[in-house]
DNA sequence: GTATCTGCAAATGTTTTGCACTCCA
DNA sequence: TGGAGTGCAAAACATTTGCAGATAC
């Protein structure tokens, strides 16, 4: 994983959405934001809990929602449970079909030329999803 | 609703996937491919139910299972359950972030030239959706 | 001190499974 | 009569909430 964050710029961007900073939510922050693999609430508590880091799962809810109302994270929706995925420039998914972990893409179809209206339907964001096998479930499948 | 599809054409279309023709599944089918709204499992139990159709909430589990497997349907994940699509020409989906409905909008992205690879990641299908308010909910809102 | 933050424990709601019963070829 | 279809009741999960104690400003 590349640190793409460090916890001064991390500090400096919950500040920038007015959330106060705790230990528990820059712990949260640090996973979300550099995780290249988008991790579902559950994940993140397990993540925090093995590195010897103590928090609650609820802990790790409130702060994911938190920071999903505050825009930071946005909620995707994969196989089996949600995951989250730091809100920062346009991008596309890959979902794998297998293991449900997201990858991002770079975006191809542009954000911004979009409909604002369909038939009377007020259109905020467009979302471009890939579906298929990740890497390493293609490996899986090849050994069997 | 528009009645597209008819009793004769959804016996032709089950038996097609080599799917047995039962009454449940006539009635799921029936439910499943004439919806403009992409029903959940909960609502097309409701809907018979109401219309006084009995069958239990596992059957139209159990038969829209097997219709996905079959490729008949789609799993739409949408805002708290998953709505079910009867997949027949390529399109897109509105996804209202208020009731969670899915909607169709004629596709504007082929899918004919996507990538079916992206960093080793084998992709089969692309699916582009739409977030935001429906007419309805829009209407709700400027109500109060 | 008081509002915020945390986390246990329980509730909720959807999805899934076990198992027994029914039905029809 | 046996395999497929059905459905009740319960389990399995992810998600959410209530509430009480801890923490921080």
């Amino acid at each position: 994983m590349i640190e793409l964050y460090d916890k001064d710029k991390i500090v400096n961007i919950l500040k920038g959405y007015s959330i106060r900073v705790t230990p528990n939510r820059l712990k949260v922050a640090e996973i979300i934001l550099n995780s290249e693999v988008h991790p579902s609430i559950d994940e993140i508590h397990t993540i925090l809990t093995k590195s010897g880091k103590n928090i609650s799962f609820t802990s790790v809810y409130n702060i994911i929602k938190m920071f999903q109302s505050a825009g930071i994270v946005k909620e995707i929706k994969s196989k089996d449970r949600s995951r989250y995925d730091a809100n920062l420039k346009p991008h596309s998914h890959f979902i794998c079909k297998n293991c449900g972990r997201v990858f991002d893409v770079d975006m191809e179809i542009t954000n911004s030329n979009f409909p604002t209206s369909i038939n009377g339907m007020s259109v905020d964001s467009l979302e471009v999803t890939y579906y298929g096998l990740c890497s390493e479930c293609n490996n899986d499948n090849k050994d069997n």
